[in-house]
RNA sequence: GGCGGGGUAGCCAAGUGGUAAGGCAGGGCUCUGCAAAAGCCUUAUGCGUCGGUUCAAUUCCGACCCUCGCCUCCA
């Protein structure tokens, strides 16, 4: 079985094959956040997904070079830092370092490089230069250099390859920028921007004047510094599309790195965008939930990403405070089967033959291959859930069943990175053990009344009693 | 206006030319001193509407309705 994946370039689903004639690296480059605030719970999605996949490739047996970057100079940041009277850098480090906490919380792994775009400015320059002396890029008067669609196209190249275009459709910006009145073509789009009093001490020297990187210039520098000018994978949200990574094929393209008959990026994967009662969240709206306000709420960064995780990345997906309910109340059911799976196996070894979870790998496995299709592989794991807790009541199951059965999730759980769940019974403080036994005793003296008072005094700890074939037990409450 | 997604049970959400995964919620049952928790079972003659193709369509084709996104900063 291999793995398909679909590619926004060809609208189509594609069998993933790396470039790596060895089949073994694999380069992806994911648009990381803008550190200008706080990301959202729908930026998240986007990173959450990259995470999945790197982990799938991972899983499969691919060795996977994951970029993330950091876009830290940028028009609304320069606003800020100018408002605040700070210097960019002093402005940027608390949201990157929020952000890469964030990240942490919903069970992302770090990527393997996370460039910032202000460490990248040589770089940016240089892919500017070429672009100039391909004829593919122009300097205005204040000092500006603009990408020329024209150019380009008339070089052979397609612009619009994301997605169709129609240029005398194109809407002309109802914003375009005072500042942008050199270009030749309202289509074209900064690379460099000559700097300007309100960009304050946000600058860097250039062949062209001072000034700063355009915006999706930098994606296009390091992406290509780090994993070369053609790589296997880019994905970002499905904003993104356009002008963003058009842009970005344009000038990684157009600077010419690449080998004859190479692209720059060979699969492009967008996630759909979360809703917020059917509209996209989105900072303008304000319809958004920050990590931090739904840890607020009581939720944990896991059920989040289960939620998150719950449905197909091409797919928009509507989140909602219902949903994450359920998707504690279903994390709760696997926990529990693992609960119960650890009970059983105790130091048991792993079963050589298991029925019961031999399928399991395969089965998620199988669901991912199709273009990482998390809804069916989750009910794949559902099934076997259902099947485990079947087995383990019919006492159909030895221990050495369920250490195997507990292999298997581990295997699979590196993939959904949710974690086994909270290990509550090793962390019962002592003196609630003590309590527990007690109402033990008072159960079997008939006691009732005492019993429930312990209960209740329990409860009030924050500890729910669970009485189980087994034995009670204790488990920590929300 | 141009382009691209969606419309599947109370909610979320897969999927297929051959008769509807899974999760949540609801209902029933088991366990229990009672309860809770947990578990098991159950829940769409139906997949936006109307036509068409077919032995057979939710799945293909056409029209229409609704909805979301992109075309402007945006995951």
């Amino acid at each position: 079985m291999s793995f398909w994946v679909f590619n926004t370039l060809s609208r189509s689903l594609e069998e993933f094959v790396p470039l790596d004639p060895l089949g073994k690296k694999v380069g992806m480059y994911c648009c990381g956040p803008t550190v200008h605030d706080f990301a959202h719970i729908g930026n998240f999605r986007t990173f959450v997904f990259a995470d999945l996949l790197r982990r799938f490739l991972e899983h499969s047996g691919y060795e996977a070079r994951h970029v993330m970057n950091v876009t830290d100079v940028e028009d609304k940041i320069i606003q800020r830092v100018r408002a605040r009277e700070t210097t960019l850098k002093a402005y940027t480090a608390p949201y990157e370092e929020a952000f890469f906490t964030d990240l942490e919380c919903l069970g992302c792994l770090k990527p393997g490089h996370i460039p910032r775009a202000t460490e990248f400015i040589a770089e940016i320059v240089q892919l500017i230069e070429a672009l100039i002396n391909r004829g593919m890029a122009y300097r205005v008067e204040d000092g500006s250099v603009y990408f020329s669609i024209e150019k380009y196209r008339e070089a052979g190249f397609q612009y619009g390859r994301l997605l169709k275009l129609d240029f005398d459709q194109l809407r002309q910006g109802e914003r375009v920028a005072s500042d942008e009145y050199g270009k030749e073509s309202i289509a074209d789009f900064a690379l460099w921007k000559a700097r300007v009093p309100e960009d304050g001490g946000v600058f860097w020297p250039s062949p062209w004047g001072e000034g700063r990187p355009g915006w999706h210039i930098e994606c296009s520098a390091m992406s290509m510094k780090l994993l070369g000018p053609s790589f296997d994978l880019h994905l970002g949200g499905e904003d993104l599309v356009f002008p963003h990574h058009e842009d970005e094929i344009a000038q990684s393209e157009g600077a010419g790195g690449q080998c004859p008959g190479c692209r720059f990026v060979k699969y492009w994967m967008h996630g759909a965008h979360l809703l917020v009662e059917g509209k996209k969240m989105s900072k303008s709206l304000g319809n958004y939930f920050t990590l931090r306000d739904l840890l607020g709420k009581g939720f944990s960064g896991r059920e989040i990403r289960f939620l998150l995780l719950s449905a197909h990345y091409r797919e928009s997906f509507n989140f909602t405070l219902e949903g994450l309910h359920g998707a504690r109340s279903a994390l709760g059911r696997i926990d529990d089967c693992l609960m119960r799976l650890r009970e059983l196996a105790g130091a048991a070894p792993a079963a050589t033959e298991d029925r019961l979870s031999a399928g399991l790998a395969a089965g998620v496995g199988g669901a991912l291959d199709h273009d990482l299709n998390v809804s069916q592989a989750w009910a794949v794991v559902f099934e076997w859930v259902r099947e485990c807790n079947r087995a383990m009541s019919a006492k159909l199951i030895s221990p050495e069943m369920a250490a195997s059965a507990l292999a298997a999730w581990s295997c699979i759980d590196r993939v959904f990175g949710m974690g086994t769940g909270s290990s509550s019974a090793a962390t019962v403080p002592p003196e609630l053990e003590a309590m527990l036994a007690d109402r033990q005793e008072a159960r079997k003296a008939r006691d009732f009344k005492r019993s429930d008072a312990i209960r209740d005094a329990l409860k009030a700890q924050g500890w729910m009693i669970e009485d189980t074939a087994n034995g009670p037990r204790l488990k920590k409450l929300g």
